[in-house]
DNA sequence: TGGTTAAATAACCGTTGCGTAATATAATGA
DNA sequence: TCATTATATTACGCAACGGTTATTTAACCA
């Protein structure tokens, strides 16, 4: 599981990416936020994470502080521009594209 | 299967994409790019693209012409978006960023 | 027709992934 | 030193995935 694809497969990864989107966290308050996932399986998705360089982590006291790491997903983006020439039109047309389709969630912190 | 992040999560799928970028192709000759898995295999891998509604499909006699759609990649393309801010610096910085990884397989004219 | 071609579906199998409970590691602090 | 806190690792069950072979569906054509 070193792919980055791979990770971010998981929609509980995704949700943990998101969450260290906004603001570092310890992997407790991470595990907080997903009292449906026991502590060891929020620890190993954070290994996966880990593995695939999309988040850093230090250590503070017994603490570990996760944190987006861009590299990661600077390959992701790397690969899904490849296939932008073939959007229907520029930037622009594209948003109105995603707003059509209804996807425009981002805005109120949702999860998926 | 029905998720785009799940649909690329397999290198053979991903490569297939790839296939697809550069034109379309009815199933047979996709398939022929992958020596190693069987027919059904392939065909197996084209539901997923299309499910994640990540390909089109035309009829043509008993052939399925295959193309890329571009839905699917938008939706991936504004999740991964959501992250742009916190890469080093704008997307010029970006790929000063993903030379110096040696990230640039796709593209020959992207040296420094 | 019947035979051929193209692709999808069905049934099955080994491996992997996500989840768990139990345990281990390691730093804190009384 | 010893109990507590924070996190990772281990061991294991089960479902899903990627692969296979066999079969089905469907269009073409002699």
């Amino acid at each position: 599981m070193t792919s980055v694809f791979a990770a971010i497969a998981d929609p509980t990864r995704r949700a943990v990416l998101d969450l260290l989107a906004r603001r570092p966290r310890a992997a407790g308050e991470i595990g907080s936020e997903f009292p449906r996932i026991s502590q060891p399986g929020v620890s190993k998705h954070l290994r996966v994470l880990r593995e695939a360089r999309l988040v850093d982590v230090t250590v503070r006291a017994q603490e570990r502080i996760y944190s987006i790491k861009p590299e990661g997903l600077a390959e992701l983006y790397e690969w899904v521009a490849k296939y932008q020439a073939m959007w229907p039109d520029t930037l622009s047309a594209l948003e109105r594209y995603l707003d059509a389709r209804g996807a425009g969630e981002k805005a109120k912190g949702k999860k998926r």
